[in-house]
DNA sequence: TGTACATCAGTGAACGCGCGTTCACTGATGTAC
DNA sequence: TGTACATCAGTGAACGCGCGTTCACTGATGTAC
């Protein structure tokens, strides 16, 4: 019927989002082009308009479907640590070495954050509601939040700002033993975080 | 003896390390432009090589200059802290609407954390170098860090990591509410940490 | 006292390059008759 | 079966602009004689 296959420009539209979500994490908004997108994708920069009507329209994208998969992990952490009845687990999982040195498919909290505050709005919606499905999954590990008494969104955010803060300074700092030293004080800190909210007053 | 009165030109290159630390917070390692630092210095841009070699000499000098006031704030906050018994009282000022606001002349830490991995090696030393010594102030505050028997440096790098990844968050996301929700997350965390070191087995 | 020259922080035009965006065009296919 | 035309994802030259960097120059002052 057209010269392309059914589907073709949808498989080419999916391609420049994943790329450009990758890109995105790993050199930020100001270094992630249209033409090295483009690039990464096989095709030219022209063709991109056919695709988003500017730039801001495909990072908004990149930056939605970063955090496609960033809740599911934090979702698959925090039953493991429940199973194991220890919420330091999770530290220990995210702050690995190859999650540290993964960055372009890693999570897009760390990655993005000290960067959004310049965004347009739309981006920074984006980021928002990934960040906040985040932080639900997280808080689905036990004693990470304080029951809310008036039943409302029960949302990790400071187990999730204690995480991705270490995740981006581990990568920040080149010193493997600074490194090393954050990773054991975070999976520490996480540790008794959970169980002094487990235990919210002097146990009998 | 010369055109210009002695120190001038000291003077000039101290103010493009001010104006270089402020935007570099503010608009990020590739925003902040030679042209735009010397233009907020009232200069023209051919002037900036008779003070630097390269941009990067000037960035570099910009993260240790942001990092000259970081760690004396975080002196000042783990003291106060201290007095009052009250380690979330750290998380309090530091997480204050008008930290949140002001992004140029706060913590250098939160500010460019994420953008980190891809500068040179220089800059990363500067980075780390500051990150360390605001560590090592904030360790000061009561129950942070548990003792090392060894006796080596105390660096409160799980405390920092919150502390800058809900900073960073508070401004990344657009939304009061969830802007209140993590610091007051942020707070209770904090205190619950300071608390389960004070007290490092089930008191008697 | 007056003239020639040295000093040097800062100026502004110019360089090659990559950016986001526009647009006339290509070329493989399907459809019409 | 064969020719003319429509479709449309992708091409590549071009636009104005800002980037980091270079460099011949400026112009106010001090020094030499």
């Amino acid at each position: 019927m057209v010269r392309y296959k059914t589907g073709h420009r949808d498989k080419t539209h999916a391609a420049i989002v994943a790329a450009a979500s990758a890109l995105l994490r790993d050199k930020g908004f100001s270094e992630t082009s249209v033409a090295t997108v483009m690039k990464a994708v096989g095709l030219t920069h022209g063709g991109f308009y056919a695709h988003f009507p500017d730039k801001t329209a495909m990072i908004t994208a990149a930056v939605d479907e970063a955090f496609e998969e960033s809740p599911k992990n934090f979702a698959a952490l925090s039953k493991m640590a429940n199973a194991k009845g220890d919420a330091g687990f999770i530290a220990e999982k995210y702050l690995a070495d190859e999650r540290v040195a993964r960055i372009a498919t890693g999570c897009p909290a760390a990655a993005l954050v000290s960067e959004l505050h310049r965004q347009p709005e739309a981006v920074q919606q984006a980021f928002q509601t990934g960040a906040r499905a985040t932080a639900r999954e997280l808080a689905k590990a036990d004693g990470l939040v304080t029951d809310e008494p008036d039943g409302s969104d029960r949302e990790a955010w400071a187990a999730l700002a204690m995480l991705m803060g270490a995740l981006s300074l581990m990568r920040a700092v080149p010193d493997p033993t600074i490194r090393e030293t954050i990773r054991t004080q975070v999976i520490d800190a996480l540790r008794k975080l959970a169980l002094a909210t487990d235990a919210p007053g002097p146990s009998p």
